[in-house]
DNA sequence: CGGTGAAATCATCACGTGATGAATTACCAG
DNA sequence: CTGGTAATTCATCACGTGATGATTTCACCG
């Protein structure tokens, strides 16, 4: 009266598998997410997951890395008119996060805010792939690339926070292009505003 | 040969054992910080932080209630000229957050990121005691006083999450009046900017 | 038809967690 | 000196976690 071993029909279950993991990374973060309820949304025993995709970190790394390839969309942030670039900034940021796709970064956000490992991999990513290969060409001055785009990357992350994080209203609900046309300016005035002669004081 | 009961001398004990929450609380955050953790913190055995205080969750709000008082600090942000809240802003959160009392709000914040019922009290209690009671009086149209003060929470959670949190450099080893000019700006403009007629497209 | 290897499940293990109740000790009033 | 009460510790419990190894079943190929 055992009913163990293989199922019949699906063979993609290791998709499913991935795709419940980054649902639940998203949702949860990276502590919180137990392999027991990503293989529950799977439908699948716990145990299988190990089998595929070796331990949790690995599982993580697998989930996060095929729909994140900021390659693909950073010349779109970089194409037009500088004097624009925050505001379509945002707007892919906006853009992004919002679609089911991002589920996979809205993962890897949360997770970094309460673990410290995923948190040095965002932050390593971020700081190299974003920040240094893209914002910074946005600047005109080399010697104050590193802290504006800090400063850009402290705008956005508190977009991220407030909306998809602590879900402030309104603002968690307003439309897109609203938060644009509010934030990307500022944004832009990270890029270019005069900085304050403080500016040697560095650490 | 056995050692339980009574520990002569400490009668200060329980103070100490608030204030190993609040620091553990504040680098862990909710979860990760395990009571377990805390009583080492305070030298303590873990069975005694449940005899004083309950539940963890008892624990956490009696670690919270005393060092968070804003209705002492929010007077400090309105007073002086209107056009300059946004820098008077920056610089009381920095020199709040900066401080070793600020460990507690940092405790809160980080907790609030990564658990659920710590980021519906930080949600509630930002919103009625912050946003709405001191923020919105720097707003002019009252109909938009909502959207603008989360917008300013916007950046002020950003700063808060680049700079503690995350700890992007050079942000986060940066001169404290370095950010308040470079910042502070940007707030006054969420406050006094004209907003995009995008405005009545709500939810 | 058979058999080989992958897919899937079951039954655990070791561990850390929050929490509880009993036992032990120190302090203080009488 | 003697109770009694509060402070402190010990020994657990029940639970959820990540992980492992054995075992069973299916699919496919010859």
């Amino acid at each position: 009266m055992k009913r163990s071993g293989r199922r019949p029909g699906n063979q993609d279950t290791r998709s499913s598998i991935l795709d419940s993991a980054r649902r639940t990374f998203a949702e949860k973060g990276y502590d919180k997410a137990s392999i027991r309820a990503i293989a529950a949304g799977a439908g699948v025993d716990p145990a299988l997951v190990h089998h595929y995709f070796g331990t949790k970190e690995q599982l993580f790394l697998a989930a996060m890395n095929a729909p994140i390839n900021p390659a693909e969309m950073i010349p779109r942030a970089l194409a037009g008119p500088r004097d624009q670039a925050g505001i379509r900034l945002v707007r892919l940021v906006l853009s992004v996060w919002d679609s089911p796709a991002g589920a996979a970064a809205l993962a890897m956000f949360r997770s970094a805010l309460s673990n410290e490992w995923t948190a040095r991999l965002l932050r390593e990513f971020v700081i190299t792939q974003i920040l240094r290969r893209a914002v910074a060409d946005l600047v005109l001055e080399p010697a104050e690339a590193p802290l504006r785009s800090t400063l850009v990357a402290t705008q956005i992350a508190g977009l991220m926070v407030a909306r998809y994080v602590l879900k402030l209203e309104p603002l968690a609900g307003a439309d897109a292009e609203v938060l644009v046309a509010a934030i990307g300016p500022n944004v832009q005035r990270f890029l270019d505003d005069p900085m304050p002669e403080v500016f040697k004081a560095g650490s």
